[in-house]
RNA sequence: GGUCUGGUAGUUCAGCUGGUUAGAAUGCCUGCCUGUCACGCAGGAGGUCGCGGGUUCGAGUCCCGUCCAGACCGCCA
């Protein structure tokens, strides 16, 4: 061992041991005839002295010359100091130094290996080994360990396996794109990296393991956003011999005992909510329920006036701002100007507000009275100092674009603390959603989910309108995890696929695999998935998941470190038999 | 595929309505300093203003294109 103690272990108790440190040189403090050097590893910080008269010349001039970032192997003597610093645990001692090596030097660094670092994303991310040496990005990755670890006491004192399943699998068509493998063996076939383990776990259902799961990388060839990576994490579970009841009770139980051992934070049991409650109360399938500021519908109170926005409208809906009735114009054009970004869309913002003093201003007192303002008012339950704001237009679109609104509000309000936090169950999903761009439906979760059984007639007239035993786990509005009671007999998978378009011969090919399992006593099962890095973030109070990941894409989907993707060399492709 | 924001010293940023020699902080280098711990003090070096084109007497500043980064929309079963 190059060290008998870490930089962050020796106290006052210590005194007058001669120890061995190894560590990286965070500063040097030189008042001429002192030399102070902060010597820092993983675990803390370590101060070394050298003196001038005590320490000799050689040595002195050693430990001068080391600078920022080298590696030291110091030797010496712990004593107690002169003056103590008590932001440190070991604020009470230092080293002092008999005997240096200098095990490397180093280059200056591009940036400061400090909390509050002078370096930009792109900097920090092309040197991300040295920004690993950060403490706060190294307690974001110590965070996640925990977060695995706390997984894994708590699924298998619950009985589950955890189970790998293989990465170069097969492509198939329905969900994310897939990243594909050529295959050198087969010229002209692909390997597809997983999106998910969903058929493997299911197959591992058929075999009897009965509880699995696997924390494991998945890897989907979309762009990518803050809490987006090609490749992520997921906790991937699957339960065999279950209703939805219990794997709802098994994953609530999963998330409040990581909130308990991560955090030290007693979760309330979760709420639940069913899909279509969570669109008409917050136009969102992922609420925050930090806050309330519920939508409420006025659709009715508003026509018969000749405002042609609201007569035109299929949905009047609104939220009323505690406390913000005295919003100036300048303000009030704000959001206006919010609601109408393209990302949004809205074509205008209508406001009430409900004066302190009980009067009502509004931008539509053209075509409305005092008295029928007040009735929208006491639909709101909105109090005088309270802001109405509303929007209009076709159901579905109005309710996403004020949902933008809300938690726009509920940021202007400060009702989104990151530091509580909010669990729901949303439940009830629809099984499938219309796709504009390739004119059919596609399941809205995956298509091994299976239908509310007393939906299953509405297949062939409404199909929107057929519930799936699906389930997302929200947590202060971030889709923490998602999963269903899947199909588990050929017949209804059969029907399922053919309802997606798939013709008898194609889901043979891609998912005959499956389906012939389910012949040989596939036992009723269903499962969850959690995305892994997003629980860290949301753990650790961020909103970008990539500190939470050791070696991150950028935006692009580039690792900008090892500068990736590239190009391969032409033997590599004559080899693959591809042509670009 | 699209929208928005940004790109100026090693780094983080300022730079107004286009106008003399492009600034600050920090880092770096040199010197001084016996209790510092974001040490202090004095001095110094450090710039293709992302790149290309245009407008203009004159462009860091305005216009067009392009590259890079970030956030978002589409996409993500």
């Amino acid at each position: 061992m190059l060290r008998t103690h870490t930089c962050g272990e020796l106290r006052l108790t210590d005194a007058n041991k001669h120890v061995t440190l190894a560590g990286w040189v965070q500063r040097q403090r030189d008042k001429g005839s002192v030399l102070w050097i902060d010597l820092r590893d993983r675990y803390g910080i370590t101060q070394l002295i050298f003196e001038e008269g005590k320490t000799e010349a050689d040595l002195f001039q050693a430990g001068r010359s080391a600078g920022r970032e080298y590696v030291l192997q110091v030797e010496g003597v712990v004593t107690e100091r002169l003056s103590k610093n008590d932001k440190i645990p070991t604020g009470e001692i230092e080293l002092k130094v008999t005997k240096l090596t200098v095990l490397n030097a180093a280059k200056l660094p591009p940036f400061t290996i400090e909390d509050e670092t002078d370096g930009g994303d792109d900097l920090r991310m092309k040197y991300r080994y040295l920004d690993l040496r950060r403490t706060s990005v190294r307690e974001k990755l110590q965070l996640r360990h925990k977060m695995a670890q706390q997984t894994r006491a708590f699924l298998d004192a619950q009985d589950f396996i955890e189970v790998e399943t293989p990465v170069l699998i097969k492509s198939t068509p329905e969900g994310a794109r897939d990243f594909v493998v050529p295959s050198r063996v087969h010229h002209g076939e692909f390997y597809a990296l997983p999106q998910s383990p969903q058929t493997f776990k299911q197959l591992l259902m058929v075999s009897g393991f009965d509880r699995y799961y696997q924390i494991v990388k998945c890897f989907r060839d979309e762009d990518l956003r803050a809490d987006r990576q090609p490749e992520f994490t997921q906790i991937d579970c699957e339960m065999a011999f279950i209703t939805q009841e219990d794997i709802l009770n098994t994953f609530e139980g999963l998330i409040r005992h990581l909130f308990k051992n991560v955090k030290g934070i007693e979760l309330p049991s979760v709420q639940r909510m069913k899909y279509d409650e969570a669109m008409r109360l917050y136009g969102s399938d992922k609420p925050d329920t930090r806050f309330a500021m519920e939508f409420v519908e006025i659709t009715e109170l508003t026509k018969g006036k000749s405002f042609p926005v609201f007569e035109s409208a299929e949905l009047v809906v609104g939220i009323a701002a505690t406390g913000c009735a005295e919003y100036t114009r300048k303000q009030i054009d704000e959001l206006t100007e919010f609601v109408k970004r393209p990302q949004i869309g809205a074509k205008g913002l209508v406001y009430v507000q409900y004066k302190s003093d009980g009067s009502l201003k509004s931008s539509v007192d053209k075509f409305y009275s005092p008295e029928e303002l007040k009735a929208w008012a006491v639909k709101f339950k909105a109090q005088p100092g309270d802001l109405i704001l509303l929007l209009a237009g076709e159901t579905y679109t109005t309710r996403k674009q004020l949902n933008e609104l809300r938690l726009l509000m509920g940021d202007k309000l400060g009702l989104r603390d990151k530091t509580k936090f909010s669990a729901l169950w949303v439940l009830d999903f629809p099984l499938l959603e219309w796709n504009e761009e390739a004119k059919r439906y596609h399941a809205m979760h995956h298509p091994f989910t299976s239908p509310k059984p007393e939906d299953i007639k509405l297949l062939d007239t409404h199909p929107s309108d057929v519930r799936a035993n699906a389930y997302d786990m929200v947590i202060n509005g971030t889709e923490v995890g998602g999963g269903s009671i899947r199909i588990h007999d050929r017949a209804t998978q059969q029907m399922m696929f053919s309802h997606l378009g798939f013709t008898e011969e194609e889901a043979k090919k891609q998912f005959g695999f499956l389906m012939e399992a389910f012949e040989f006593g596939a036992p009723p099962h269903g499962g969850i998935a959690f995305g892994f890095d997003r629980l860290c973030s949301l753990f650790g109070g961020a909103d970008s998941i990539r500190d939470f990941i050791a070696f991150p894409k950028n935006n692009a989907g580039r690792d900008v470190m090892i500068d990736t993707p590239s190009t391969i060399s032409n033997e590599q492709l004559k080899e693959l038999g591809i042509k670009i």
